[in-house]
DNA sequence: ATAAATCTGTTGTTTTTACAACAAAATCGA
DNA sequence: TCGATTTTGTTGTAAAAACAACAGATTTAT
């Protein structure tokens, strides 16, 4: 099967064997697409009856408010989900529209088949089942990480709480950020420039040191 | 059963009878608790081998972040469920407390139980497991919606987000928000006094008008 | 009922941010 | 490869926010 590698790493499909694995996306509907660069997955407003799963690329998650600004939420990558927030509730819309950020294969899951017992009672149903819980209790984490940086008040402490997450992620003081500094500021909901007159703060200060998406995050002496 | 009643509301027991929800509880080897106002029921840094469903009362989520800011992430009501987010890293600590804001009934759910086959493989864990991925669901909504007031940049307009959120909740352009003043300025992130005097501000501009916790959104004419 | 604790609104000052405009650098696409 | 587009850094100004301090109101506990 062409993509079962990949779609081991998912959490949704992982501990399933290829032959298990090629039975559940029969029984799920699943329809496999290629999507180029900045090409827009579902848009914010639809209301599609499948969610999707990044098989291959990454993609990021943006809402447009109604005063027209945009919003990135957060990235999605190899093995992540999109539109399990709608998965209940057939009528509602998307809130957040995914657009990829490289070329990227994708995955669409029917979302009633998921949910409901299939005609042919597969076996397996329970486990992707759990693999769905693992998925959403992971895509709750990361919301919830989200909220620390978020929840700080100035730039420079947005920035620094942001950093110190991923360096964690990293386990490194390097690591680089998967943003440009545009869509960045977007992330972390401040304005680019004022951010980017920050950085050079932080920078100038011996803080931390970058250039382009590589950072570093000094270490205090004590 | 003493709080059945309170339980079919959750999503988690939602479809099951007297009986069967009984039989889960055992199942789950739950316990319920009671706890008085402002108690803590969790704390961040806590590693628990359950979950929390409040049965009855109300609580807040909130963190303690390095420089020691507390911050309100999120109210929970009765249905609701507790520490979704760390149900599978069972070595990752709480990132989050849980305090009662009333008298509450609060229920243990061994995770390990909820996410394993029982030993007398009752019949009705499935629907069990699609309770929760509902929960999970409702859940991840719920974060998603708090992206769209936090993501704004003046305290003017976080409120407005939030206010017309509440308003669109209730239906109405009457609501009562779940927080006192402080707890409100937590929860978006500003500082307490310039949201004072923002609201003053959109009083005075006939833009809203409150009292206590009670608010009104003044329809623009057009 | 009363004292203690918490919440709230107010003010002035200082710091930080948003906003706008622009040129240089980098990236992209044909 | 080269022109077009996007990203980035920079600056100055005006607006907004944080912070601190305090008094009055409200709530809580005894």
């Amino acid at each position: 099967m062409k993509y079962f590698e990949n779609l081991k790493n998912s959490r949704l499909f992982a501990d399933l064997t290829e032959m298990e694995c090629r039975a559940m996306m029969h029984c799920l509907k699943t329809k496999i697409k290629i999507y180029g660069k900045n090409q827009t997955v579902v848009q914010q407003g639809e209301s599609p009856d499948y969610i999707l799963l990044i098989i291959k690329g990454s993609g990021k998650v943006l809402s447009v408010d109604t005063q027209g600004e945009i919003h990135i939420n957060h990235l999605l990558t190899e093995g992540d989900v999109f539109g399990l927030d709608n998965l209940y509730e057939d009528n509602l819309v998307l809130q957040n529209s995914l657009i990829t950020t490289e070329k990227s294969i994708i995955m669409e899951i029917n979302k009633h088949r998921l949910l409901n017992p299939c005609p042919n009672k597969c076996f397996r149903h329970e486990m992707v089942l759990k693999g769905m819980i693992r998925m959403l209790a992971k895509y709750n984490s990361k919301l919830n990480d989200q909220f620390v940086f978020m929840n700080k008040k100035t730039i420079r402490e947005k920035l620094m709480a942001y950093f110190t997450h991923l360096s964690n992620l990293a386990s490194s003081n390097y690591f680089t950020i998967p943003f440009n500094k545009t869509d960045l500021a977007s992330y972390l909901a401040v304005d680019r420039s004022a951010m980017s007159t920050e950085l050079k703060k932080l920078k100038d200060l011996n803080i931390i040191d970058y250039d382009k998406r590589e950072f570093y995050l000094i270490k205090k002496e004590d």
